[in-house]
DNA sequence: CTGTTAGCGCTTTCAG
DNA sequence: CTGAAAGCGCTAACAG
């Protein structure tokens, strides 16, 4: 059990008859200025010998590793989808993807995890807004290192670094509007101070709604973390006599809510009209189906690739601008409209 | 924005005026052995310049990296959860945990992840059964890098490495048990094919209960996809008078099955009890909520954890059987019992 | 087309 | 306690 000694180019070189300069050429730079022979050689050696790259070697070598490392808040339900995605972008870019979590927000950890990153000298580095401390941001781009965020609005100049982002505003702005004009009297939002910055941007987003949409409307916010639901929404819904509408903070948060309101029997979307956001599974399979907003993994994902690699100098486009936004897409389901057939 | 060529060992030494050695010894081996006048030079000169030790390079010339390597078969909920356990624990050991997706079951990204690790030249590496094939596991095996596995159950013994597995079988059986003594008259399974060797388990662990506590009952085994919950549901209580029982393959099935009673305003939990399994958000705050089975990710992954540093060579214990079970912990909710007080 | 050789940055004997 | 020197495995000129 103990590790065989890996078996080196020195070692194909020679059972393959030729120059480990050779070995190198045919085995890592595709084959290209080699005779045919040699190529065939070289790869049978390599083949029957089990020669594996040694990465750290070859990146010591030619200081550049294709390695890009992802730092997010956690690894689960969003977060978890667009490591997955991210991580096939930058395959498709022929790099690969090291993720982690700085396990829900903890600055030691993320501060641990970028040092780890940061040692094995990544060609750049993709990190979640809410992930990162701005101390921490300006050493990595001190340290000369391309990063990109996500989700990471307005980020002091002096550490600007490019970022996509999703427009969440815009998806409340909206749902706003969407519930002004099916008839709520009163719109709520419920958000969660955890997650700071993103909680802003909704939050913008249901002002500029409600001022733009919603005069004469009443409108409240509360956070969603200690929120009795269950008595919340009996109170909302006395308080008001036309529908009252609500837009959630996430599915989470809306699941809770469309709970509550299933155990007040509290008629939807009649009585109270419910949108989440995320278009997670339970909004899609609770009942009834909660309206949502759906989020372009694959556009996020290839814009924050694409930025990164224009960083690292592959000349792609898409590079221009500081900041670019990704619009959501709105999923209506039963918590906002009565079907008919569907 | 040029990489500016980082800092290495031989500017900290130039600068604290030592030699190299010295410095490595005071930055990488914890001081030992340097007058205490030394350290503070090579210590202040490092600062100063912001160096930052380069992995590769270390790992390259102690062949070893603390680095171990983790492959799963998807990033979201049980799977997002476990890994992030398992970055912890693994720090906590000194090791540093890198994670890859396959991408949901893919045999070609699960290869593809696996030959960058392996390149990458990990200690260990920490995969999900679900994740592997054998042939590439058998590669692993050969290559001598130490493997452990979650969640996989009877590998053949040529490439047996060892191995800790949840408990489904067990969950699964004492969920029909529950079942039965709550007086259901039909017991059914709505397993998930894709899944294959744990759908396995779970179904093991189905009969079994039914062999032992269901003597005389009616039980059958659907597949969750592709299935019409609404009309299953309507057919199934239909056919039976006595309450019916329903042990999901997991929460996302039991959400689904759920929402189908909720809107044939099936009486839960005495018409249809219904169990999941793996105890997350959407079970706790479904109406009702949903019964169901908690993971044990921190006992899961500190024993992955320790089992590979077993094979390590770092002499702890836990080390010696093939297969160890971690047992999942019954979490009560209203799908199989009325609250009178809570 | 192929081989020689000088590193990449760090660790690790082994002398001093 | 400190330093000189020999690698770790691979890449990248530069000659042949």
């Amino acid at each position: 059990m103990t590790k065989p000694k890996q078996v080196t180019i020195v070692e194909v070189a020679e059972a393959a008859g030729v120059s480990i300069a050779t070995v190198s050429n045919v085995l890592n730079r595709g084959g290209i200025r080699s005779s045919k022979e040699t190529i065939r050689k070289v790869e049978l050696a390599a083949e029957q010998l089990g020669y594996r790259r040694n990465t750290m070697a070859a990146g010591l070598s030619r200081s550049k590793t294709y390695e890009i490392g992802l730092i997010i808040p956690a690894l689960t339900s969003y977060y978890g989808q667009l490591a997955e995605h991210l991580q096939i972008e930058a395959h498709n870019a022929g790099y690969h993807l090291s993720v982690f979590s700085s396990g829900g927000f903890d600055p030691d950890i993320e501060r641990r995890h970028l040092e780890v990153l940061l040692q094995r000298r990544v060609d750049g580095l993709i990190c979640h807004g809410l992930a990162m401390g701005f101390e921490t941001t300006r050493s990595i781009v001190n340290s000369g290192t391309p990063l990109v965020l996500i989700n990471g609005w307005n980020w002091p100049e002096d550490i600007a670094t490019g970022a996509v982002n999703l427009g969440f505003a815009g998806a409340c702005r909206e749902s706003v509007k969407l519930l002004a004009e099916r008839g709520c009297g009163a719109i709520c939002y419920i958000g969660s101070k955890r997650s700071k910055v993103i909680d802003e941007q909704r939050l913008l987003g249901f002002h500029a709604g409600i001022a733009q949409y919603g005069s004469g409307l009443k409108h409240e916010i509360v956070d969603a973390i200690g929120l009795d639901a269950e008595a919340y929404l009996k109170d909302l819904v006395q308080r008001h006599d036309r529908p009252v509408g609500i837009v959630a903070f996430d599915d989470y948060v809306a699941l809770r809510i469309l709970s509550a309101a299933n155990k007040l029997h509290i008629d939807m979307p009649n009585r109270l009209k419910l949108i989440g956001i995320n278009n997670e599974y339970m909004a899609k399979e609770s009942y009834p189906g909660i309206s949502s907003w759906d989020i372009p993994y694959n556009d996020q994902s290839q814009m924050a690739v694409a930025k990164l690699l224009h960083k690292l100098g592959h000349q792609a486009e898409s590079g221009e601008e500081r900041e670019i936004e990704v619009p959501l897409t709105f999923i209506e389901r039963e918590t906002t409209k009565s079907y008919e057939s569907e």
